[in-house]
DNA sequence: GCATTAACCACCG
DNA sequence: CGGTGGTTAATGC
């Protein structure tokens, strides 16, 4: 498949760059399949290009030296992260990893500022993807200390199907309980009891290895 | 009561 | 077989 297409269709800034900016976007994208569990992007090492999820599911997350781990947030495909370190010049403050096999491009760095330097269209892009994501990090908060259990899996089920961060998405999200615990911060066993709550109000369907969701309004509005 | 960890085991691909 | 998920028991808040 080729890249121009790909990007046509997974990147949702691409369209809005001139000839000349898409041709050296083009020059500077890599694309890579990976496996689950692979570290796209280590924390500490310095960021050297803008991530995009063409395909599959990613995770940020750390851990700390005991083994235990936060999940922070989940990036399906669609989603473009990691420009924070990119704009700081800094090394990276989290782990970025595949949580199932990825299709992951990756944008040079000093093409990305490149772009922010040339493209009033591509820094409205960024100006409006990072607003929505604090929207997303407040409601995050607000919720994590506010709703059941049953709700928070809703929620941060909800957040992975964003059309605004992740558009053109499907219905179908390949996830593994165990990862919806991590990303809502509960126990695999609690993540199991509030699918089925959810399922059981037809909001979504739980089938192996994968959510389906039926109802994205009445999961964002579960609980409330 | 409710959630968590840990352990088993069955099922799916 | 390895990954996933249902279940249960022990423990904690």
């Amino acid at each position: 498949m080729n890249l121009s297409r790909v990007l046509e269709t997974h990147a949702a800034w691409f369209d809005l760059l001139d000839d000349a900016q898409q041709a050296r976007v083009l020059r500077d994208t890599t694309i890579a399949d990976i496996e689950a569990g692979t570290i796209i992007e280590h924390k500490g090492a310095i960021a050297s290009a803008w991530i995009g999820v063409l395909d599959g599911l990613v995770k940020v997350s750390v851990g700390n030296a005991d083994g235990k781990m936060a999940s922070l947030t989940g990036v399906p495909s669609g989603g473009w992260i990691g420009e924070g370190s990119l704009l700081k010049r800094e090394a990276r403050k989290y782990d970025i990893i595949a949580l199932r096999r990825s299709t992951i491009a990756r944008l040079r760095g000093d093409t990305f500022n490149w772009l922010l330097d040339g493209s009033i269209p591509f820094n409205r892009f960024l100006l409006h993807q990072l607003n929505e994501r604090v929207a997303q990090f407040i409601g995050k908060a607000e919720h994590d200390r506010l709703l059941a259990p049953d709700a928070r899996v809703a929620r941060c089920l909800a957040e992975l199907f964003n059309p605004l961060l992740y558009p053109g998405n499907s219905t179908r999200l390949e996830i593994t309980q165990e990862e919806i615990g991590y990303l809502a911060r509960m126990s695999r066993q609690r993540t199991n009891q509030a699918l089925r709550s959810l399922e059981a109000a037809g909001l979504l369907k739980v089938v192996y290895g994968a959510v389906e969701v039926l109802d994205l309004d009445g999961l964002k509005a579960f609980g409330t």
